[in-house]
DNA sequence: CTGCTTGCAAACTGTTTGCATGATC
DNA sequence: GATCATGCAAACAGTTTGCAAGCAG
């Protein structure tokens, strides 16, 4: 789906901004903060502003989604609807999406189990190694 | 373990701000953000950097250990060696741990599949649903 | 008494808000 | 043309750094 479908489909209007800010996303592939987005060249016309108002809004749109991958700095990525998680190197940031998850079965033991929760609507799960790049840099 | 002790094991000096940091902490018995420590009436003495210097001392020392239970905001707690995680309650922040936990056959098998991961040393995984309470007061 | 720890001031990073101007539908 | 989006300035929250004075070992 093209940047400009997606707003569409979301009821948001078609911006130059958000046309920017969007194809910026689509085309970095990867999970990104919104200070690394501002250093990204193709939106630096953007006033900072401008870029965090509508990650906010693109992430209730659920054109997005938060991730936890560092804590205190939030992660953004496309958000297909594809529940997938990801491992990252502790060093350099490196990143892998995984697909293997057993949140679904954990969560229904745990709702069995627990006497003060009744739903469960979202998980988090990474994990965190060492990548072979800086394996080798450190030797 | 007294929180002296703990000092004392991990070769760091005994003061009087690290100690009731330290029991503060202890007492909480929960996970907490910095914000919310500097909140606590017990270490209202204390300078905020010496607190921020402590927790982050704590963590390389590996007595705290860090959590991504909402995005933006580190969560610490006290690191007992044991494993477990969190089911979290996303409208009123209500906690409890949990023990279930299938990362290690995941990594397991990640790192099988994986050409450039050699290693992973720490994962995360949290669920967050709406507890009994929340979901009395929306009714 | 030496070196680590603390407090204070100040800088810095990340993020949000208010308001006037500008663009979309 | 009405409403929503943007830019700029400024405020705000969380965290870090430098330096002089204080304290633990």
């Amino acid at each position: 789906m093209t940047a400009a479908d997606l707003l569409k489909k979301n009821n948001l209007k078609v911006t130059k901004s958000r046309l920017l800010i969007l194809k910026t996303v689509m085309d970095f592939r990867k999970p990104f903060t919104v200070p690394e987005l501002l250093s990204i060249e193709n939106v630096q016309g953007v006033d900072p502003v401008t870029i965090y108002r509508n990650i906010s809004l693109f992430t209730t749109s659920k054109i997005l989604k938060e991730l936890s991958l560092r804590t205190g700095v939030i992660h953004y990525e496309l958000d297909t609807g594809h529940t997938h998680h990801h491992i990252v190197c502790n060093t350099c940031g490196y990143l892998e999406p995984i697909f293997t998850c057993e949140a679904q079965s954990i969560s229904e033991k745990v709702l069995r189990e627990s006497k003060h929760f009744i739903s469960i609507n979202k998980h988090s799960f990474e994990l965190f190694g060492l990548c072979m790049n800086c394996y080798e840099n450190k030797k």
